[in-house]
DNA sequence: TAAGTGGA
DNA sequence: TCCACTTA
């Protein structure tokens, strides 16, 4: 919203003082709603396009006007004079339709935000306000809108600004366009009439006829004083006889410019932009691109940030902070793996804008003026403290890193950064920078500014405690005020649910299994890796052998070359971004019918990957003090509301094949323990039917059959003994395909079959199973009409594309508000089962640990002599942790490994 | 379909 | 940044 003064636009005025730029607010609101094809929303399904559409249009005229004086036009309810003179007058307009007026609130909240005054006076419709202005305000006028009515108007002093068509219309271009002054248009108007107004005018004169007449006659009344002299007979006829209609029509087109209007020019002075104002609105309404044109306005002082040195404060601190409602909280650390960084200082914020740093372990010249680590205990004592509420953003690492020194965070009130998560889990990121620029409008110190004096290797230790002490404590205040922001809004939502039994409870849980780790073998990782290095360079040999040269097998590129120009292979299809030919495991799939090479290739990649990925990354990020690998389970990243794990990936080690299993086989739990893996048997078929309600897949489950045989009974027509295999994988894939989301086109690609085939399948199943597609419709309706899905819990995912013109993007969001419920009320029930048996297991005082969770799968580390006890527990509670129309099924295996406890 | 990782 | 590949 840069506020430069430039008038790119040449205004004809000879008058050089600011014109008065008078908006017809009514005209846009209507060109916005109708102008703009499909439909947008925000989270809550409140329409907003019309706001939106106005809002772009005055943001255009402040942007390249930059006016001095303006003012926004619209209709007041109810009659105007008009209706006294001619009851039909525009009595084929529809009323406004609903989803247009629950918008006219914003739209002015917004014009009023912007510092534009508005203008809207009882019994005048906004040309009349316009007219008036035109006609009484002495000042050079810019009508901005694009409406004919207007034209009468444009005078020397007087133009019209269309910004839509970046048009600018004065008394030129009018008499260049229909010959005539612009206040004949009036008159030119009243012959021809308007059916949309309901003007009657003259029968059988349009604007061309009416044009032609006034520009010989000069007026309406001059055309009927000699209406006589007219030679085509009909002209003339209905001229004479419909002359009273004539002159009616012209009171009803002339423009009043009696409107009792503010006369003062200070009422039209555009006042100052309240940035804060506009924020709220765009993010109420979902504005985001023009949320991020915001300018961050707010700004926060450090002034009463407080660097503690000194031993009795802190103990003063502490104590006040106890009475705190709140306590934001954030650790700072040398490392970003909690499980392997030291504290080096604590921030905290209770009244804000106060904040607190205190500096532990800070390295270099300052160090000795640090506090010493006695007053560590005396900050551990406070977040040991239940009664006071801690909130912190990314809560879950620094309680791992606070148990390491052995404190236990209790209290915790929540997470900022899981609460932006529920509240939009389609975000980009969830950092506390992005949703401080934001939300709040406040552009935070990075981090990469704070370091940027040190060396690449030195840590946080090493910045000078002053600018540490801005740093750590603005993270703490943001925290606080991010607190503020979101807290009263989870709670207006179905949200809070989801918060406080779900998603909140869930962060000690992955705290104790990220803590607790899992182990590999390390040795035998070592020593199949030397076999794959065997088995890779007699590959890479034979394939050199074959392409008759030597190139990276690795690089898409090289290997596009070698099989597309040297060897003159088919090129089946472009990659994703069209940017090269695609050697995916597809397209070399299908070459290697025409050559031995794609096979080749095919095998190499597999094991390369293999290799890399697992066999020689993961013995790299074993922890040296447990001995153990800790992955990260990133709970704010997925749009469905499952969870993702990284540093390293642990939810996605390879099982099928040989290979696969050999890397499982590295997994292996603690000496004297087993793995129990527990894993939900068809969970998202199992909600699916709960959802739908099906009548046929509800029995199925109850019976406990064989659900992919079942399937293909179904849409094979013959009976589940009679079905092959074959039949089985194909209506396995097919249910797969519904629970995925897939489109006809991706499952004829996934069964190797055509389009049309694939197409029939799905119709066979719908036949079969009609409820599945009852519930299918029913989800997609819901969904354009709210503009979001939600699971069974109340976990929400906004659609902005489910009412898109975009076909492409449209389905794709059809699909995902078919997919996200299913999977998302998945992953909500494996997250309560999580937390029960965490708590149980705490409760009981076990010695098994909950160590991975791979979206339906739990795998536990347990003694052995527990096996039989934690089977009983794990069972119970998964199978019972809700209730669904069909029973939920575990599937439990014990191993000593991760591959054996599969089975 | 979605997410993470490795290699170029 | 793009591509390919692993899991669910």
């Amino acid at each position: 919203m840069a506020q430069k003064n430039l008038f790119p636009k040449k205004l004809p005025f000879r008058d050089d003082r600011a014109p008065i730029f008078v908006i017809d607010g009514s005209s846009f609101v209507y060109r916005a709603y109708y102008a703009i094809r499909g439909h947008l929303s925000n989270r809550k399904g409140l329409p907003t396009k019309a706001v939106f559409g106005f809002t772009q249009m005055l943001l255009k005229l402040l942007r390249e006007m930059n006016p001095e004086y303006v003012v926004v036009c619209f209709d007041a309810k109810g009659l105007t004079f008009r209706h006294d003179m001619f009851k039909d007058y525009k009595a084929n307009r529809p009323p406004m339709p609903d989803d247009l007026s629950v918008q006219i609130p914003y739209i002015k909240e917004i014009t009023r935000a912007f510092g534009v005054p508005i203008l809207e006076i009882e019994g005048y419709e906004a040309d009349d306000l316009i007219a008036a202005i035109a006609s009484r305000m002495d000042r050079p006028i810019v009508i901005v809108g694009g409406d004919k009515d207007l034209f009468p108007l444009i005078s020397e002093r007087v133009v019209i600004w269309d910004p839509m068509k970046d048009e600018l219309i004065d008394k030129k271009k009018i008499k260049e366009r229909y010959g005539v002054e612009p206040q004949k248009l009036i008159d030119v108007r009243a012959l021809a009439g308007d059916s949309i107004d309901n003007v009657p005018g003259v029968p059988g004169i349009g604007e061309k006829t009416a044009l032609r007449l006034i520009k010989e006659y000069g007026s309406l009344e001059e055309v009927l004083n000699h209406a006589e002299e007219i030679k085509q007979k009909r002209l003339r006829e209905n001229l004479i006889k419909h002359a009273g209609d004539a002159l009616i029509s012209k009171k009803l087109v002339e423009l009043n410019d009696k409107a009792p209007i503010p006369l003062e020019i200070d009422f039209y002075r555009k006042r100052p932009v309240n940035t804060l104002k506009l924020r709220e609105l765009f993010l109420e309404l979902d504005f985001k691109k023009l949320l991020k044109e915001l300018p961050a306005t707010k700004t926060i002082s450090y002034e009463q940030y407080k660097l503690v040195l000194d031993f009795e404060k802190v103990k003063e601190i502490v104590e006040k902070a106890r009475k705190a409602k709140v306590l934001a909280l954030d650790l700072e650390s040398d490392t970003k793996d909690p499980m392997r960084g030291k504290i080096v200082g604590v921030s905290l914020c209770f009244e804000p804008p106060k904040a607190y740093y205190f500096p532990f372990r800070h390295e270099g010249l300052e160090a000795q003026k640090q506090l010493p680590w006695e007053a560590f205990s005396n900050l551990a004592s406070l977040i040991e403290d239940s009664s006071v509420k801690k909130v912190g953003h990314n809560i879950k690492y620094d309680l791992i890193l606070l148990a390491r020194y052995g404190v236990t965070l209790k209290g915790l009130e929540g997470d900022t950064m899981l609460a932006s998560y529920l509240f939009d889990p389609t975000r980009r990121t969830h950092g506390l920078d992005e949703l401080s620029e934001e939300l709040l409008g406040h552009t935070m110190i990075s981090y990469k500014e704070v370091t940027k004096e040190l060396a690449k290797e030195e840590s946080f230790a090493r910045v000078p405690l002053e600018k540490a002490k801005v740093y750590a404590c603005e993270d703490a205040h943001v925290t606080y005020l991010l607190y503020e922001y979101f807290w009263p809004r989870l709670k207006e939502e179905t949200l809070w649910k989801v918060f406080t039994e779900i998603d909140r409870p869930l962060i000690e849980v992955l705290a104790y299994m990220e803590m607790a780790g899992i182990k590999i073998d390390t040795a035998y990782l070592k020593e199949f890796s030397r076999e794959i290095a065997e088995k890779l360079k007699k590959l890479e040999e034979k394939i050199y052998a074959v392409a008759g040269e030597r190139f990276n097998i690795n690089s898409s590129k090289q290997l596009g070359y070698i099989l597309f120009e040297k060897l003159k292979l088919p090129k089946v299809k472009k990659t994703p971004k069209k940017t090269a030919f695609s050697t995916d495991n597809e397209v070399l799939e299908e070459l290697s019918l025409h050559h031995e090479l794609p096979r080749l290739v095919l095998e190499y990649r597999t094991l390369a990957k293999l290799k890399s990925t697992y066999v020689d990354a993961l013995p790299k990020m074993v922890n040296p003090e447990t001995g153990r690998l800790h992955t990260s389970f990133n709970q704010t990243v997925t749009a469905t509301g499952r969870l993702s794990s990284s540093d390293p990936n642990l939810q996605n080690i390879p099982v099928r094949g040989e290979e696969g299993l050999k890397i499982r086989q590295a997994f292996v739990p603690e000496k004297g323990f087993l793995f129990l893996s527990a894993d939900y048997s068809q969970i998202d078929l199992r909600v699916l039917a709960h959802y739908s309600e099906d009548e046929t897949l509800i029995k199925a489950f109850w019976q406990g059959e064989d659900i992919h045989r079942r399937t293909a009974a179904e849409i094979f027509g013959i009976s589940p003994d009679e079905v092959t295999p074959e039949m089985r994988r194909m209506a396995k894939t097919i249910n797969f395909g519904i629970v995925y989301g897939m489109s006809p086109y991706g499952l004829a690609k996934e069964l190797k079959i055509g389009r049309r085939e694939a197409k029939a399948f799905i119709e066979r199943y719908f036949e079969r199973y009609p409820g599945v597609k009852r519930y299918m419709e029913q989800i997609v309706a819901e969904a354009r009409e709210k503009g979001y899905v939600e699971t069974l819990f109340g976990r929400k995912r906004p659609l902005p594309d489910i009412n898109s013109p975009n076909r492409t993007a449209r389905e794709f969001a059809e699909r995902t508000a078919i997919n996200t419920p299913i999977q998302g009320t998945a992953a909500d029930i494996i997250k309560l089962a999580m937390i029960k048996i965490h708590q149980v297991f705490r409760e009981k005082g076990v010695g098994t640990r909950m160590l991975l969770q791979v979206h339906d799968e739990l795998l536990f580390e347990v003694p052995e002599k527990e096996i039989e006890e934690i089977k009983k527990i794990v069972r119970q509670i998964m199978e019972g942790v809700v209730e669904l129309k069909v029973p939920l099924k575990v599937n439990l295996a014990i191993g000593r490994n991760w591959a054996e406890a599969k089975a």
